[in-house]
DNA sequence: TGTACATCAGTGAACGCGCGTTCACTGATGTAC
DNA sequence: TGTACATCAGTGAACGCGCGTTCACTGATGTAC
């Protein structure tokens, strides 16, 4: 398994990768079941006919698309939750990380932001397996935690459900301030800033990440004081 | 103003209700941004140019359809904030409320999760400009309570959408409790209960139900505790 | 009440267009000897 | 290393189809007198 891939097998998972590009880019207007495989071998520049060697349907790229976003992100969210500092660091740190995250791979996080309810079942099916997945290993992690004495299993995955929940629910609002931000640094280009963007009020970053910041800690204290 | 309505004005809007239920019952389907004009008018049974009559794209139907969805809701969530039972009594009544509407408007449920983040632009703003309201109206109902004596303006907003969200995600989570039991009583027509529908064990929607509260309950004991 | 004209919700034909899918193909890459 | 054959990713023509939008229209409803 180790041995490099021909010359064949490295073209094809060359034009693949260019048509999950492809499409994502294009997902950022519309959603997946009005995305069109015609539209997207345009973008790629290959035959429509070729779209058929590495996809039955586009409902088959979009979970295709699932793994591509949410399967390498499992260790991260492990690691974020277990690491030892205090419960606000820690908060402070995850949110930090989302905002990141949502910066680097914005249309990744728009994607399932639009498709865990979107109109294509076998996607939606798809992000739920990933999210289950992401709660059950984040209840695995607060299992291990000294605040977690007492707990039943029921209600860590309870808690990690509302984790998770938050956790897409701060990444949306991190997706909707970059739109804004950049939005006003079109409009705003010539002149002065405008409303909002005045010298000592927040941007809106910074006010998502206070707000997620303070949400987190809340259900955080609600953890503290569940039992008894 | 209280005139009734003309023979013309009435038919008319008729057509567009009947407009408007077609595409919701298509919608369960499909997302907004592949829903097409000529499927809509079909489905009424009127011609495919009677549409411009009464809107000027599916987008703009979706738009009514926000309003239709959410526009009623705001003294139901009023209401249910404002009770002055117990806490804990509160939170029931709220859970098995958002169960009861679930169960009655299936459809509009799932159009506002679906188009939250969907392909259509007015439609996603349309629908962040009633939940900002709904966020709105909560905190103004939650700066009455005694229990937010101490509470910042910003803070009170800030728990306010975390209620709304909380809203929102239990809501989908009933809608797919909905669909799954539908399911099951498909396929179990002629013999016993499958998985999990044995005696004893509790349906998805009691699952639901139990997860919802908890989570409102552990985000309410934050609540309290959230000062000092 | 009756008449003459205006309004306008809904019609139906027509248009150009892009869609998903089929099919037989080509030619570079891979493999067996 | 060289040859002969197999594989298969990508091609390009062709198909039937439903789409959104235009346009001039019809006939019931509304209005002015």
């Amino acid at each position: 398994m180790s041995h490099t891939l021909g010359i064949r097998q490295a073209q094809k998972q060359k034009t693949r990768q260019a048509l999950l590009d492809a499409a994502l880019r294009l997902l950022e207007e519309q959603s997946l079941s009005s995305l069109g495989l015609r539209e997207v071998t345009r973008a790629v520049g290959v035959a429509p006919t070729a779209f058929y060697r590495h996809f039955r349907s586009t409902a088959d790229l979009g979970v295709a698309l699932v793994e591509e976003a949410l399967g390498s992100l499992h260790p991260m969210i492990r690691t974020t939750v277990t690491s030892a500092e205090s419960g606000d660091e820690r908060i402070t740190r995850a949110v930090e990380l989302i905002a990141r995250h949502v910066h680097a791979y914005p249309a990744h996080v728009r994607f399932i932001a639009r498709e865990r309810h979107g109109g294509v079942q076998p996607v939606r099916e798809a992000i739920r397996e990933q999210l289950d997945r992401f709660a059950e290993e984040v209840r695995a992690e607060l299992a291990k935690d000294p605040e977690s004495e007492g707990w039943s299993d029921d209600d860590l995955l309870m808690l990690s459900h509302l984790y998770v929940d938050q956790m897409l629910v701060t990444a949306s609002l991190f997706l909707e301030a970059q739109e804004q931000e950049a939005e006003e640094g079109q409009e705003g280009q010539g002149g002065q800033e405008g409303q909002g963007g005045q010298g000592g009020l927040e941007t809106v970053r910074e006010r998502v990440t206070r707000l997620a910041t303070r949400q987190m800690r809340l259900i955080s204290i609600g953890r503290r004081h569940w039992l008894g």
